[in-house]
DNA sequence: TTGTAAGCGTTATCAT
DNA sequence: ATGATAACGCTTACAA
């Protein structure tokens, strides 16, 4: 037998096959550039022949940091969540990265101890923080005393590029807007988002866009506020179907909020889209399993989530270069059935 | 300083401090039973005052496997794998495990090779399978084989109690329909889910029982095969709803269909629950956010993987006894409504 | 360009 | 009951 005991070799084995030292292996594995052609590719043959891979604890080890990408998230959009965790592993395949996740509480006292705790403790490389703990100042800065990289995602620029993944949600949102007014609606409302949510923030200043640019104003009985959960949503409406004369378009800040629109109009016998049209955002599944499918904004999760992690192993990765990754992600908006000129 | 460089204190550092040796703190840290109790309660005081935590890598290093639980899924449906994350975290909380993701291609002819390197380059020490990989005994074959542990999730038990944390979809889904059986219900159809998943075959089943048990057949036609996405529910409603009569119930494998069913029905004109009942299975959140809300069987996702990682990690867990982990959990009915009396 | 020795923080072995 | 010493697999000085 090659190595002891039938085990996954390991650099001892490759070492002592090759005929080379420890040191010369590791240099292999680094790519380290002060080798011979001829060495590297003796010792490489040995470690295709063997199946050898670096044991990535003992590398941690030595190196004092692990090979682990935290995902850190609070306000589970499960879909949101699930697509950054397919994000980032597309962008960790390949290397010898893995991913663990950390739902957090973002109203606990503790949360940032929490999460340098969490960071602490399994050594972190780097971590991914989603909205809205990324908006967080305290929780940057406490990553970068803990030694730990990081990057936010963000419905804005918050931070440095390297640090940073962000949509653009205020474009998005006017984008969106600008659409009902082109349909002809004049009485345009808006259930925003929690204060404290800058996406909230950032959908609204969108939305106050549109209509400045339309020479419209948005009076303060149009808009409504929710925690971007459907009971909420449910609330925020009843709220504006109740004025007189009713708004012919609601523009729901996600699309929990915008299926809670549809129900509440739906309960009171207002037909979607002929008496009222409904925007969302997020285009979660939900969007096109309701009736009528919802017209909402995509924005490009997986891919921000893919970005976040090169940014994060940049450094660790030869094939990665941080210049290539894009800060700021592009959203669209997806036309259905749910808005539609309004009725005379 | 009691410790060089302001880092976290290693177990050197509350050796030489509590004044013993680094196989007594390691004692400590482990519980050894060979301790005095002044001892002990030295070196226990020692690592408070200093917050120690063991370094995982070291141990991970030390023991050859790491304190990482892996979670391997096929996406099946986004909430499900979140509440099991959710799950899962709850049943590694206070403990030094961390949970990493996983999702791999189930129809991969590299499946188990993936999962193989997946659970040796991490050194894992243990994983959660969910549906429908847990149903490939191959793959319960080579985690042995890895000497990695595993549980896996499903709608039946599959395994020993100790692999296996299953909810009864059969028994489920029989009182579905005996509950549409009872509210006055002749011509009940079935959406199933795809072949090959053990939960459409044991769905199935439960609707095969409670048809039986009311003496009624169901026949050929009023079974359509999906493939547990909206589309294939889309398409085999419109087979269902072809028939002359038509069926007055269906029953949808899962939620995900269920809305199919609903939006296929709206298209039609087909009234919602006065013409045609549905039910479905998982209540995802679209369940509840669609109108009429529907029926539909909920399953104790978030504690099946509470207890599948406490299994998990029973043996290395002081607090935790496999004997207090249950292997079957039981779904109930939520009744919403998408459930009524056929109209005659 | 390559090798040697020491160390990362922990546990296991075998003394005492 | 406790401790010295050698692993665990790898990396970083520092030599050669």
């Amino acid at each position: 037998m090659y190595c002891k005991y039938r085990m996954k070799p390991t650099i001892n084995d490759i070492a002592r096959i090759a005929g080379v030292s420890k040191k010369t292996v590791s240099r292999v594995i680094n790519d380290s550039p002060l080798l011979t052609g001829e060495t590297r590719d003796k010792v490489k043959a040995v470690i295709e022949q063997l199946g050898y891979v670096p044991n990535p604890q003992a590398r941690a080890l030595a190196l004092g940091h692990n090979f682990l990408i935290g995902l850190v998230h609070d306000n589970p959009n499960a879909q949101m969540i699930l697509n950054m965790q397919q994000g980032i592993l597309e962008g960790l395949r390949g290397t010898e990265f893995a991913m663990v996740v950390q739902p957090v509480n973002r109203s606990s006292p503790s949360l940032v101890e929490d999460m340098r705790e969490f960071i602490v403790r399994q050594r972190l490389y780097g971590i991914v923080i989603l909205p809205p703990i990324s908006e967080n100042d305290a929780v940057a800065k406490m990553c970068v005393e803990a030694g730990c990289r990081y990057v936010r995602m963000g419905s804005a620029v918050l931070d440095e590029s390297k640090h940073m993944v962000a949509s653009n949600d205020r474009d998005a949102v006017k984008e969106a807007v600008r659409y009902l007014i082109q349909q002809g609606h004049k009485r345009i409302a808006i259930v925003t988002g929690p204060q404290g949510f800058r996406s909230a923030t950032e959908r609204l200043a969108g939305f106050e866009d549109a209509m400045t640019e339309a020479g419209m104003k948005l009076p303060r009985s149009h808009r409504a506020e929710g925690e971007y959960t459907f009971d909420s949503g449910l609330v925020a409406t009843e709220q504006l179907l109740d004025l007189s004369p009713r708004p012919t378009a609601i523009f729901a800040s996600n699309d929990e909020m915008a299926a809670a629109v549809l129900y509440a109009a739906r309960l009171r016998g207002i037909a979607v889209p002929d008496e009222l049209s409904i925007v969302g955002f997020d285009d979660t599944p939900i969007a096109s399993r309701i009736w009528p499918p919802l017209t909402t904004v995509r924005w490009p999760i997986v891919a921000m989530g893919r970005s976040a992690a090169h940014k994060l192993i940049a450094g660790a990765v030869e094939e990665i270069d941080l210049e290539d990754e894009p800060t700021e992600f592009l959203s669209n908006l997806i036309r259905r059935g749910s808005v539609a000129p309004p009725k005379p």
